[in-house]
DNA sequence: CCTCTGAACTTGATGCGTCAACAACTGTTG
DNA sequence: CAACAGTTGTTGACGCATCAAGTTCAGAGG
């Protein structure tokens, strides 16, 4: 490994572990709740109906069912979404969004918006912009190629538009 | 934010989502710990005298204090390191990587470095290294100027050379 | 039919991270 | 020199993530 690979590896861990640390700290500041449950809340905001099936919100956040059973349940408790299986369907299980769980996803996002662009956007030359999403591509194709079927791992982000 | 910038972002959180979890998942099944815990013991490696001071350490591998005092409480119940006051400096410790350490160090980094390139170094173009090391430094520089003096939050990652 | 397999979650135990106290010093100031 | 303030670490409680079962269903095979 070369100096210059070195560097950028350097540099790299400012975005996979300052940058990830910042936004979660902000989002718990601001609107009491982890940047993952931003995550859930914000991607169910997207869906026409707010509605989304279990597995399906588990790809779409780069979760494991586990984790995002464990997830759901708490956001449930706080009366953010509701569950509901779906009849004749196996175990499936669909999340909607709630108002209240709507409500805290749009109060709470002009804040992630700012923190976004103020680390990241905010910072790079339109070209630097190209490039990051360049590399950004390629890593999740590095990483999916290890696994070909079981676990796409899309890691879809909060959304940042408004909901 | 704009369809470019929104695609940047997307693209982003693949480094600060999935390349971690790629990163910690290849360290616990080859080496048996944590991508964190191979940072302490990385950076604690490449001292002369593979010592350092906890706050030290703290700074290097943006870590609080009360984090790193556990982990390391941890590993040095594995007998991968040593604690040891320093006399007449008030409460200071010193962090000491013992033979064992240094060994699973020397044992893991290969594994690690061969994790890196696959998933990220690899797949860059020259020009693309350079960039994202300009990204990374400029992320970095964005999120300390919330925080002026307190804390540095400097990120140091895992060494990839070798120890 | 009746069992079996597989899919889609859920649950419980365990471990790590964080936050707010606390503890152990040193040096400083009245 | 006595109290105090500032550094530097440690600890315990609590929340969240992970991992390995377990559960609940639909459909296939015998």
């Amino acid at each position: 490994m070369d100096q210059e690979e070195l560097a950028a590896w350097l540099a790299n861990s400012a975005i996979m572990i300052s940058l990830p640390a910042a936004l979660d700290a902000q989002m718990q500041r601001e609107s009491q709740m982890t940047f993952f449950e931003y995550m859930v809340l914000s991607v169910l905001s997207e869906e026409p109906d707010r509605t989304m099936q279990m597995s399906a919100l588990a790809v779409r956040t780069s979760a494991s069912l586990s984790r995002l059973s464990h997830v759901v349940g708490r956001l449930e408790k706080r009366g953010l979404l509701a569950r509901s299986r779906i009849p004749g369907a196996g175990r499936r299980t669909n999340t909607t969004l709630t108002d209240a769980g709507y409500d805290l996803v749009v109060a709470a996002a002009p804040g992630h918006v700012a923190a976004v662009r103020e680390y990241l956007i905010d910072e790079l030359e339109p070209h630097e912009l190209k490039t990051l999403r360049r590399i950004g591509t390629a890593v999740e194709a590095a990483i999916n190629r290890g696994r070909p079927d079981s676990a796409p791992a899309v890691s879809t982000p909060p959304e940042v538009t408004a909901p």
